[in-house]
DNA sequence: GCCAACGTTGGC
DNA sequence: GCCAACGTTGGC
């Protein structure tokens, strides 16, 4: 079982946005970067941890736990001409995006970045590194335990 | 709104 | 394949 964090605008989808759909669960549309992409379409499993991080606002940081619901199917939002994330150059045959969905189990307090950055333990977090842009990171078994105990979610019993 | 950092594009 | 120009992300 392999560990994430998965940064959402919540001006986008929010946790509670999330919450409120049926069976908690969204499909993680829009992602336009191929490590983000290769890590949805190559190394996410059904039944992963997710870190559900809301970014671009005024208190980014850490504000629910999630799992892998479903595998990468392609991300229809690249065939529709109305949306943003419209690629002209995908076709339903030769899909380039692709989204796995994504089940949120609790929302928690917003462990924020200032949090975040404190923790000795957590320095080598991907989201953390300088000049990281990627919108979907691995998060190591140590920093998911950690990350967990602070939020006080017990992910065996959820 | 600013801007550092990084990814992508496209001419050569 | 190189790399300059451009676009995007995302914290501040």
């Amino acid at each position: 079982m392999k560990y994430w964090l998965m940064k959402s605008e919540p001006s986008e989808v929010s946790v509670e946005d999330v919450l409120a759909m049926p069976n908690q669960t969204v499909e993680w549309f829009g992602v336009r970067n191929y490590q983000a992409r290769n890590f949805m379409l190559r190394e996410m499993q059904v039944g992963d941890g997710v870190l559900f991080y809301h970014s671009s606002c005024a208190q980014p940081g850490i504000v629910g736990v999630a799992r892998i619901a479903r595998a990468a199917q392609p991300d229809m939002t690249q065939f529709d001409p109305e949306s943003h994330y419209f690629d002209p150059r995908s076709s339903a045959d030769k899909p380039r995006w692709f989204c796995v969905a994504v089940k949120v189990e609790r929302k928690t307090r917003c462990l924020d970045l200032v949090t975040l950055r404190r923790d000795p333990d957590l320095a080598q977090m991907r989201v953390l590194a300088k000049g990281n842009r990627l919108s979907i990171t691995p998060v190591a078994a140590v920093e998911w335990e950690r990350i967990l105990a602070y939020l006080g979610v017990d992910w065996e019993t959820l």
